[in-house]
DNA sequence: ACCTGAACACCGTTCAAGT
DNA sequence: ACCTGAACACCGTTCAAGT
C-alpha cells in the first residue's frame, strides 16, 4: 500500500486512489446522482478528461468506489451457533447497504459484488451448511435470503429519503379514502395504524421468519 | 373514455393520453433510460416545452406511465384456498414487474404504488387473514413477502439484461479463482455448478419457503 | 505518460413571448 | 389555453493536440 512515499507530503498529482476517494466523498455527502465526471474533475482541480487517464469510464469508477467501501467494512467476531451466525452476517450486510444505499442501485444494474465482500457470501453459505444443508441447498437458500435483504434495503432506503413529502397522508389512508373501505376491507381495517405498524417492522424479525421457512426443521 | 371523438380521426393535438402512451412505448421498446423529455417531444412532433403544459415534470410523467401500466394488468380469477390465492397473486405481481422492470427502480426511489395496483395489496392481506392471521400480523407478513418479491425482481431483471458480458466466468468461479478455495471452501464447492443452480432457482419455490416461515403453523 | 481544449451529442427546466 | 425559441446550467465521452 505505502511502498514509495515514506514522506507524509501531499501527493499533488492525480491518481486512482485520490480520484476514487474523492468520488466516494461526494457520493457519501450528496448521493450517487451528485457524482459526475465533470463535477469530480472540478473538485479535484483538473479537466474532466484527465480522469479518463486513470479510470476507463464512470461505470468503472463506481465499481472502484464500491470496492473501496467493501474494503472498509467491519468484520467483527461472529457467534458460534450457525443460525445466530447467519443472522449476524445478514444484519452486518444490511447495515452496510443501508449506510451506502446507492450500492443497491448499482448492484441492481447487474454489477457483481466485489472481492472484498465475498467473505459474507462464504459465511452465509457456511452457516447454512452448518445448519444441516447441502451446498446446493445452501446456494438456493442464499438466493432467497439475498432477495429478502435486497428488497428490505430498497424499501427501507426509500422510506428514509422520502419522509412522506409527496403523500402527507400515508399510502393506506389515501388509497382507502380514494377507493372506499368496501372494496378494500383489509386495508380499511389498517387505517390510522399503518404508520405505526410500519415503524415497528424490523429486518431482524422478518429474517427470522424467512429462516424458519428456509432452514431444515430441527 | 371515448366521450367526444366518435370519429376514428387521429387526434392531432397534444394530450396527456397521447404523451403518456408514447412515453410508455419508448420505455417498453428501449428502457427508462431512453426516455427523455426532448426525445419524447421530437417523437411526438413538438418542442420539449409543449409537454410541460400537460405534465408537471418528468417525475409526474413516469408516475402516469406506471399508472397506465397498472390499469392494463390482467386480473384473472384466483384460487379459493387462501395460500394458493396468495401464491397466485404474488406470481402475478412478480410477472407484472418483470414485464416492466423499470417500475422497480421508480418504486425504489420512494414512489408509492398507484390506485390501479392496490387490489393486489388488498388481496394479499385478505389471503393472509384467511390463513389465520390478524390484520396487524398480515401487514407485517405483507412487508416480508414484498421485500422478497422486490429483491427477486431486482436480481432476476439484472441477470436478464446482463448476460455475463462483463464476467465471462461466473461470479463464483472468478472469485474462487482470485482468492483460492482455502479461504472460500463453500463457494469453492460450487465451482462449475453455480450457473446451473442459479438457472434452477424459481421465485415460486423461494416464495413457498418464505410462506412456510411467515404463515401460522397448520 | 499524463494532461488540455474544443467539440459532439445530449439532458431537465425556466422564462418571456407569441397566437 | 396552448405552444415556441432562446437560454441556463448541466451531462459522458471522443479526438487531436500539447508537454
Amino acid at each position: 500500500m505505502s511502498t514509495r512515499s515514506s514522506t507524509p507530503g501531499r501527493q499533488r498529482g492525480l491518481s486512482r486512489r485520490r480520484i476514487v476517494a474523492l468520488a466516494h466523498e461526494i457520493i457519501a455527502r450528496e448521493g450517487v446522482e451528485a457524482l459526475s465526471m465533470r463535477r469530480l474533475a472540478r473538485e479535484v482541480g483538473t479537466t474532466p478528461m484527465a480522469l479518463y487517464h486513470h479510470v476507463r469510464d464512470k461505470d468503472e469508477l463506481l465499481a472502484l468506489v464500491m470496492e473501496a467501501v467493501a474494503e472498509d467494512l467491519p468484520r467483527p467476531p461472529l457467534p458460534e451457533d450457525p443460525r445466530e451466525r447467519l443472522v449476524a452476517v445478514c444484519e452486518l450486510m444490511r447495515e452496510a447497504f443501508l449506510q451506502h444505499p446507492w450500492v443497491v442501485a448499482i448492484l441492481a444494474r447487474g454489477r457483481l459484488v466485489g472481492p472484498s465482500a465475498v467473505w459474507m457470501t462464504e459465511e452465509i453459505l457456511g452457516s447454512l451448511v452448518a445448519c444441516g444443508m447441502t451446498v446446493e441447498e445452501a446456494f438456493t437458500a442464499h438466493r432467497t435470503i439475498w432477495n429478502f435483504t435486497a428488497g428490505d434495503v430498497m424499501v427501507t432506503a426509500a422510506l428514509r429519503t422520502e419522509p412522506e413529502d409527496r403523500s402527507p397522508t400515508h399510502f393506506v389512508e389515501s388509497q382507502v379514502a380514494r377507493q372506499g373501505a368496501e372494496t378494500l376491507p383489509h386495508l380499511g381495517a389498517l387505517v390510522g395504524r399503518s404508520r405505526e405498524l410500519e415503524a415497528r417492522y424490523t429486518y431482524r424479525a422478518g429474517l427470522e421468519q424467512v429462516l424458519d421457512g428456509v432452514l431444515p426443521r430441527r
